[in-house]
DNA sequence: CATTACCTGCAA
DNA sequence: TTGCAGGTAATG
């Protein structure tokens, strides 16, 4: 479910509702393998009594700062949805972890596909956590020229390369299809084939995409929720993705689908020319 | 680079 | 019943 956009809705709001709130039990975790570090005996006993001083983000990874040097990082991979409540818990048998606060509301993990992970860090586990990862997107320190550069070093395909978390932090199947649209890119393209221009339409295309994402906060196909529980609107504004057989919003051409690195693709065959691409079947004659 | 695994629910 | 889904790590 969640890439960027998702977690950094999430983030912003859970922090208003937890931030300066105690830790005083964990309620329910009913699924020990969401724990990577530590064991879940001292990621209980560390995380009980600690007191959330904010929450951020990093890539798809929430990072809750806590007190005394710690740091609960929660991926949500495909399912994960993270609410706060206050009534009575709607706990069902898909809520894996549930946190109780010192102000009666309680901090809901839900998560149907046992996809999600936690980890409990120290200082040098988020410095590490962070080091895995390529530049934020809509950091103001990232510029055009970098992504330019980063592209002109490498000869993979458009796609895969934009879903790599260390090439580029925080972009999935969806925001890679939309940014791919809006720069009117083939997603087969090898990356140092783009010219400046291309490359420097890719780059305001991605921080266009991401910015409405989280403007109409995020895109709920299914699981995703905000830390209030409510569903997003971005879905309503897709270019191409899931939009297979539809028009295209800018040439009116026939939405297409295809399979790219194991993951479904939607393109506009017409904005998005396949020429220069190693596609195997050439979709022009060359002159 | 491609395939498989991790899980469950849902639509075709 | 089969295949597919917003993610990623671990294999050949």
């Amino acid at each position: 479910m969640p890439e960027l956009p998702e977690v950094e809705t999430i983030a912003q709001s859970l922090a208003p509702q937890i931030a300066q709130r105690l830790i005083v039990a964990v309620e329910k975790l009913d699924w020990e393998r969401m724990v990577e570090t530590p064991d879940v005996r001292a990621f209980l006993q560390t995380l009980e009594g600690r007191r959330v001083a904010r929450v951020g983000r990093r890539a798809k990874w929430l990072l809750f700062a806590l007190d005394a040097g710690w740091t609960l990082a929660l991926h949500l991979r495909m399912s994960g949805r993270l609410c706060v409540y206050d009534a009575a818990p709607p706990a069902d048998q898909h809520t894996h972890l549930v946190l109780a606060l010192d102000n009666g509301q309680r901090l809901f993990f839900r998560d149907p596909r046992k996809f999600g992970r936690v980890r409990l860090l120290d200082g040098a586990g988020v410095a590490a956590l962070d080091a895995q990862y390529g530049p934020e997107p809509l950091d103001d320190q990232f510029q055009a020229h970098d992504l330019a550069q980063r592209l002109a070093r490498r000869r993979t395909r458009l796609k895969p390369l934009l879903l790599e978390q260390a090439f580029i932090a925080g972009l999935g199947n969806i925001y890679v299809d939309e940014s791919l649209w809006l720069a009117r890119l083939h997603p087969l393209r090898a990356a140092h084939t783009l010219t400046p221009e291309e490359a420097t339409r890719l780059y305001q295309a991605i921080r266009t995409v991401l910015q409405q994402a989280i403007a109409s906060g995020g895109s709920t196909l299914r699981d995703y929720r905000n830390g209030y529980g409510d569903v997003g609107h971005t879905q309503e504004y897709f270019s191409v993705y899931g939009r297979k057989g539809k028009p295209c919003p800018r040439c009116g051409a026939t939405v297409a689908r295809v399979v790219v690195a194991q993951r479904g693709t939607h393109l506009c065959p017409i904005c998005q020319p396949s020429e220069g691409c190693a596609t195997g079947a050439p979709a022009l004659v060359d002159n």
